[in-house]
DNA sequence: AATTCCAGCAACCGCTCCGAA
DNA sequence: TTTCGGAGCGGTTGCTGGAAT
């Protein structure tokens, strides 16, 4: 049985050879793809279009990065992830010559183990909490004043201690993540149990209180200061200067102005514009980036109409999406 | 040395979305 | 408004090569 598109032709299937490689290759270079359905009869290959569109994609294109995932780019799909479930081609769209098959194959035959080995859900990301693994984290914590896991998805610095932000993760309702005020400092904001702070909220802020760290097993740890939140977008610090540190996950911050597929809505190119004038995305985290290098599929989640970030996160907003 | 097992990866399948007619 | 075809996406399959027995 083949695709519905060339279940009438005679279709070859399976590996592709080098003479098939190189035909696709030479066509695609001088003529482009045009239309897919098409490109297997001008190229003279026995494929089917999607064949060749997927060869194309996942293999023959020149920009595609080759070798094994570096850790940063392992910790930005594990983020995405997070927040994106698995969505891979936006996922992919985060990691610059990666394909979404390629960032599937990752994710299920790499990380995944990883993430269950460390006790964590791969769907939700949050602790599998067994009354004994509960247990057995406890006394992790009990049996070291410096808790840290073997290869942590993300990692929240305190003033002493260092905990996986993944066992933070059901702290998550009451961590907020950074919004800039008006004056162009980030600030966080008490509170996300609900949709009713989702608008133009600039609250005060708030400490994890030890009450919170304590229900989780960490006795040990003293509560976590101001200066570090949970964002969106998994962990990060605000240093001195109130500057987004996100802990090495630069994501959002990497995407090249290269990105000429981005395309906004008319209400979401209106809110960069506000954005843009009144300063608000400036120099981040020693990123400097604005509205062309920014990713809206991303953060469209968590972007008001009215053009300010809210205290949503963007999990929630995926849900209540 | 032969066989089995298994992880990783390339490719396929079937579905949804979107735009044109 | 409906239909149809192309493109894109996520899940799944099956092949391959290396490790284990």
């Amino acid at each position: 049985m083949g695709h519905h598109c060339c279940s009438k032709q005679k279709v070859k299937r399976g590996l592709w050879s080098p003479e098939e490689d190189d035909k696709l290759v030479k066509h695609i270079t001088v003529h482009g793809h045009g239309c897919w359905s098409s490109v297997p009869k001008l190229a003279g290959l026995q494929r089917c279009g999607k064949s060749c569109r997927l060869r194309w994609i996942n293999y023959l294109r020149p920009d595609l990065k080759r070798g094994s995932f570096t850790e940063q780019e392992e910790r930005t799909i594990i983020d995405v992830h997070r927040i994106l479930g698995n969505r891979w081609a936006q996922i992919a769209k985060h990691l610059p010559g990666r394909t979404d098959n390629e960032v599937k194959n990752f994710w299920n035959s790499c990380i995944k183990k990883k993430l269950i080995a460390q006790g964590l859900d791969p769907n939700t990301h949050n602790l599998l909490l067994s009354s004994n693994q509960t247990k057995v984290l406890k006394n992790n914590i009990n049996a070291s004043n410096s808790f840290q896991q073997e290869t942590p998805a993300f990692t929240m610095e305190t003033s002493s201690k260092t905990a996986s932000a993944s066992d933070l993760a059901t702290l998550l309702p009451r961590i907020n993540i950074p919004q800039y005020d008006h004056n162009n400092t980030i600030q966080y904001t008490g509170g996300s149990d609900q949709y009713q702070n989702s608008s133009m909220l600039l609250g005060t802020q708030q400490r994890i209180s030890q009450s919170d760290l304590s229900a989780l097993g960490f006795a040990n740890c003293s509560s976590v200061e101001s200066s570090n939140v949970m964002s969106s977008s998994g962990f990060g610090t605000l240093n001195e200067s109130c500057m987004w540190d996100a802990g090495g996950i630069e994501f959002p911050f990497e995407q090249q102005k290269t990105d000429d597929h981005i395309v906004m809505a008319p209400q979401q190119e209106q809110n960069i514009n506000e954005l843009n004038r009144s300063d608000h995305l400036q120099n981040v985290g020693g990123n400097t980036f604005d509205s062309t290098c920014f990713d809206f599929d991303f953060v469209d989640s968590a972007l008001l109409p009215s053009g300010v970030y809210c205290n949503v996160n963007s999990m929630d907003q995926l849900a209540w999406d």
